[in-house]
DNA sequence: CCTACAATTTAGGCACACCGAAAAAGTGCT
DNA sequence: AGCACTTTTTCGGTGTGCCTAAATTGTAGG
């Protein structure tokens, strides 16, 4: 319960963590190797050990669920995780898209002291450069009401407050389209077939139109200005 | 010359370096391994990699040197190390007896970018705050022109300049005493056999007599304020 | 139900960094 | 020079985390 964990184990517990952050089906073993970038087989050996630890459960040829010491320790690295983003962008001068890869190793080799100080040097964010939720010291999470662009039916008015900080380049590319956190996006027109989806961005005279490539309309989270009848998620 | 080294290459050409920095007799196998905390087998295997790795030159049962590129490999490694304390003193609150443990991990996960970055945010500083010199980026290394307490004959003025972090406790009573870097001393009276050296503390009226321990004469460091004829230093 | 095919686990190995014990080499003293 | 003692190296072995290739098991279609 005290000694630490190995960076990769603390890896694994994150990744397996972050796989249900935004959807809710339990992440499997090939998908752990393809987010880890390691082959199935070091999956299955890395799972057998982390269940003997009890931070997983997992049965033969089923999916890999945290147990609450396993959650624990990743909300842990995410909170680590997320805060260093923060802190390499808003104290270092990096750019949204240079932050994680830094951070990724940045999390195994910080101590709690660091975190606690670093956190309240920062004036205890709730959210990262990319808008995901920082958790607290203690494990809670603040919820985030917010659905994929690619859900939104037209007429739908938002804030963006979520972008996927998976794919660096796509960072980049909304960064010099000046996409941020917190702009506020408005859908024309849906795709018919497989056209893209057209979204006025920015606000009143500055506002302007931008056809969203399919996989950007999957990255970035959108939540509603209008209280709009809740949500109007669109089928399929 | 680009792939990164392992953290436990880096913290051996670090410690190989740091045994040079104050004296010049280069370090051996034994002494090595009871710096570093491991076996003496276990380095004289890696001193067989460095070597094959070009980093240091070594014959068998003869001492070990860096060659140009690990000393370069190993002030880069200084630089971070003493950025880091800089940075967690400076900005993090940290005291001086505490940075040295959680520099000795972050050396190794930082990026060339990150240290750069930090050194720019710090103002690019010249010393850490045990006074260390932190060579530049480029690898030179400001020089001091200090002598060990322990050294000087009575009568001798100056500031210190450098206090060893290799023992926390000794900062803790340093600090705990009211004595820092850059704080004004002057030796009083030298041990007669064994016993304590005296040495008056800070400035006119706020001058106070102190005695020295022998163990923290060796590790307080003090440059010359009058040019007293170049530096008297004590003989045996 | 049975069979192809995909997902997963098992088996056997490798690199790294460490260990203790045993062998070898250097050193200092008579 | 010879011998005791210390230092260093060599040897065999461990744990972790990864790999490829070969079983095994699950599942969906016929
Ligand atoms: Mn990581
Ligand atoms: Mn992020
Ligand atoms: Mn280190
Ligand atoms: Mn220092």
């Amino acid at each position: 319960m005290k000694s630490r964990l190995s960076s990769s184990t603390e890896d694994y517990l994150k990744t397996i963590y972050a796989f249900t952050e935004w959807q809710d089906t339990p992440i499997t073993s090939s998908q752990l190797a393809t987010r880890l970038g390691v082959a199935n087989s070091s999956v299955s050996e890395m799972v057998r050990k982390l269940k003997d630890m009890g931070l997983v459960d997992h049965r033969p040829y089923g999916a890999v669920h945290l147990t609450e010491e396993g959650l624990r320790v990743a909300l842990t690295m995410v909170r680590r995780h997320r805060l260093l983003e923060t802190f390499l962008v808003n104290d270092l001068g990096y750019s949204w898209d240079e932050v994680h890869v830094e951070a990724e190793r940045l999390e195994h080799a910080v101590s709690d002291l660091f975190v606690e100080r670093l956190a309240a040097r920062l004036g205890n964010p709730e959210r990262d450069p990319h808008g995901d939720p920082i958790p607290s010291a203690s494990g809670d999470i603040p919820r985030i009401d917010a659905h994929r662009l690619s859900e939104l039916d037209p007429g739908h008015e938002g804030t963006i407050t979520r972008i996927s900080d998976e794919n660096p380049e796509m960072l980049r590319y909304l960064a010099h389209e000046r996409i941020h956190l917190d702009t506020e996006v408005t859908v024309v027109r849906r795709k018919p077939f497989g056209g893209p989806l057209v979204v006025r961005v920015g606000q009143h005279g500055a506002a302007r139109d931008f056809d969203v490539p399919d996989e950007v309309a999957e990255a970035v989270w959108v939540e509603s200005t209008r209280e709009h009848a809740g949500c109007t998620v669109g089928g399929s």
